[in-house]
This record gives structure tokens, C-alpha cells and sequence, in this order.
DNA sequence: GAAAAAGTGCCAGTCACTGGCATATTTTGT
DNA sequence: ACAAAATATGCCAGTGACTGGCACTTTTTC
């Protein structure tokens, strides 16, 4: 069994936990490494248990399927935000709110989460399956947080447009800043860390209002933006 | 073999051309019949395909997957909408040329279409995996608008963020246009014709400027459009 | 009417994914 | 420290979607 650094802020966890935790991640490191290095389609999950030391049957137990495991990273930046939008509160604007939890999770991730992050996007870029798995994900986030929009608002959503178009703008703004940041960081020479990914978010975000008053004029008076 | 009357449209075309024509839609319809009756997963390729007389293996040389039958109703739209597609006119505002192409797509479906689409979207409404298949290709619908806006306009949609916006307000026109025609015609009396999605779409549509121009108000001074 | 082209069926195989049960590990209570 | 309970893992035997290859039949072409 080949030892690896524990993990950050896992000291105090039971040892099942801690063990739970580091099966976890040496799956999704696994897969990650493996689909990079030969393609999604030409690794098995027979393969990749093999490699990660556990059977297949156990491998069903961390991750529900072979797409989920390869989508890992962004997997985790979901489950954070989706944690922060349960703290939304009344009164502010609701973009800026769903903006600052955006940057809240990704400040939460670890270190290496970017890169695996960035190389995770990659591989999706490339993989049908995995554009598949993605869209539908972020399918999921956009009710998650319409559903938090209705909890804190108190209002049904098919009642007021508001609600759904917020959420659209919020997952166009994450979709578009993320899609930024990876096509800059496309040469992987030094790769862009969490701030760079945040500024990009952040620059969609707050390029919403603009966009909305955007009118449709010739290129001459008004050069488009980026 | 059942006979069935001869589809609208495929009266001179050659014999062979037709016998795939009905097979194809012998394989759509059956599927659509068996998922309603007893639910997606509970039906396998075995069973539809048995009683549509053809072999697994013939299946395949039709539809890709188990989803893409399914779903086959909305493909044939997205078909036809993207066919309309290569015929943008540079000039006029783009907006409306992508709604008018979708209502030139729908007014484009045989008669029985309007009903069959209606099953197939209440299908996936309650079966996720069809759900996934149903983001995915809404998806792909969008990489094909953008494709055609960079034709017909010569520019990048990367240097061009408006191709962007654009094609995404056309998709949201569609889904909430679309999903306000499932809701008003669930309750299955009557099933609601091709004109009356096409009255929900275009109304979504129309309601983009007004949507990008909205300020938020306290709702005593302005109720909530629907 | 024969040759060519295209469509279909069968077979054997791969691979993601699942239920069930025996075995091992960790935790809990004393 | 140790037994009992709780939980995790592995193994086995399956199901079902999907594929390649080849023989066979039907339609088209000349």
C-alpha cells in the first residue's frame, strides 16, 4: 500500500471516516490520472479498482458511477456551493449574494483542487460522456438553487419568472467565467489558481447587468466586449 | 405484420427509403407506447424490440440508444429546426429570425407530432435518465445556433459574447416557452395543438426585452409577470 | 435476370452496474 | 481488554445496453 500525505483538516476524524475519505480520493485521483493518460473510454472501472485497490463492488459505494468519478473535482465545488446556499439571506440583491457563496466555495476548496479541477474540464472538453454528465449536473445546481431562491423568498418559482431567471443568469455567469479561466489556462504551463478562477466568475457576474442593457449596435460605435 | 396507414409525405419516395421511414417510426412510437405503459427502465431493448419485430442488433442501425428513441419526438424538432437553420439572413435582428425559424420547425411536424411530443416530454419529465439525454441535447441545439450565428455573421463567438447571449436566450425562450405549454396541457383532456406551443414560445420570445429591461420592484407595485 | 448495393438477423462478446451474502475491520459498551 | 454491534469490503452471479463480424435476404441497378 503506497502511503500518501494525509489529506487536509482531517486530524480529528474517527479513523473509519479518515479511511472513507482517503478511499475517496485515491479513486478519484486514480480515475482522473488514468482517463488522462488513455481516454474515459479505454479504462475500465476493472482497471481503475485495480489500480486503486479496491474492488469494483466497493467502487460503487464512494461514487454512483464511472462518469461521477472522472467529474469528482467539480463534484466537490457543487457540494460546497450548494452548502453555502443554504445560509442565503433576505434583503440583499440576490445575484451578488449567489455570487459571493460562488467565491465562498471555491476559497473552500484545497490547495490541489484547481489543477484537478482544470484538468477535469479538460478531459470533459474532450469526452462526450463526460459533456453529457456535465450539463446534466449543472442542470441539478440551477434547481438546487432555485429551490434556495423559493426557501428564502418565499415565493413558487413557476409563479414568479424572477426566480428562474436569476438562476439562469447565475449559472450563465459561472458556466461563461469558468469557460474564461479554462481557455486561459488552456497552456498548461503555470496553471491558474482559485483567484483567477474566481476573478473570471466574478468578471461574468458583474458583466450581467451590462449584458441585459446591452443594445444591439454596429461594431463601429461599440467594439464587443472581450 | 400489422399494417399501418402510410405516413403523411412519402408517397414517391423508393421502396426501400420507405420501408425505413416506417420501421423508424414502428421503433418510436412502440417505445413511447411500452415506456408510458410500464415506465422506462422497466422496459428493455429485448422487449421493444420484439414487439416491433426487429432484431436488437436492427435497433441499433436506427437509433443510438435506448434514450434517443425515447426521445425521438424532440429530436425530429431539433432536426428540423436545426435544417432551418443554415438559412439565416444576415440583416435582420437575430432574435427574431431564430424564434421565426422554430415556429417555421414546429408548423414543419406532421399532425400527430404535437401529441407525441407532449408523452415524451411528460416521460422524461419523471424519468431522470431521460431527463440527462433531454439537457444534453438541448444542449447540442445551442452549440448548433451558436455554430450558425458564427456563418451567417463571420464573426467568433469567443471575440463576440453577444453569439453567446443570444443563443442562450433563444434556448430559455424555448425551454419556458415549452415547459408553460406542458403545464397548461398536463391534465390530458385535450391535447393541445402545434399553434398553442408555438403561441408560448413566441410569447417567451417576446418576452426577453422586457425580461433584460426588468428592475426589481416590491411586488405591490408591479405583480409578477404569470 | 444477374450483379451490386443495402438492410437484417444471429452470435458471441464487452462493460457498466446491482443484489446478496460471507468475511473483515472498526466502534461501542462493559 | 474484550465481546457484541455496527459498518465496510470482497466475491459471485447476474442483468441489460451496446458492438463487431459474418451469413443471409431484399431491393436496386444495369
Amino acid at each position: 500500500m503506497t502511503t500518501r500525505p494525509a489529506p487536509e483538516g482531517e486530524e480529528h476524524l474517527p479513523l473509519r471516516e479518515r479511511k472513507k475519505r482517503r478511499t475517496r480520493r485515491v479513486l478519484a485521483d486514480t480515475a482522473l490520472r488514468l482517463f488522462l493518460q488513455r481516454g474515459y473510454d479505454d479504462v475500465t472501472l476493472d482497471e481503475l479498482t485495480e489500480h486503486a485497490r479496491v474492488s469494483v463492488r466497493t467502487f460503487f459505494r464512494y461514487y454512483s458511477s464511472k462518469e461521477e468519478v472522472a467529474m469528482a473535482a467539480e463534484g466537490e465545488l457543487w457540494e460546497a456551493y450548494a452548502r453555502r446556499l443554504h445560509d442565503l439571506a433576505p434583503g440583499g440583491p440576490a445575484l451578488e449574494q449567489l455570487r459571493d457563496r460562488y467565491v465562498a466555495a471555491v476559497r473552500e476548496m484545497p490547495g490541489e483542487w484547481t489543477e484537478r479541477y482544470l484538468a477535469t474540464r479538460g478531459l470533459a472538453a474532450r469526452t462526450p460522456a463526460l459533456r453529457a454528465h456535465h450539463t446534466a449536473a449543472t442542470d441539478l445546481l440551477q434547481v438546487r438553487i432555485i429551490e434556495a431562491l423559493e426557501r428564502v423568498m418565499g415565493v413558487d418559482s413557476r409563479r414568479d419568472v424572477r426566480l428562474r431567471l436569476v438562476s439562469d443568469m447565475t449559472i450563465a455567469a459561472v458556466r461563461y467565467g469558468s469557460k474564461n479561466w479554462i481557455r486561459e489556462n488552456r497552456t498548461a504551463e503555470r496553471t491558474g489558481d482559485g483567484e483567477s478562477l474566481i476573478r473570471e466568475v466574478v468578471a461574468a457576474f458583474d458583466a450581467l447587468p451590462g449584458a441585459v442593457a446591452l443594445a444591439p449596435t454596429s461594431p463601429e460605435e461599440r467594439p464587443p466586449a472581450r
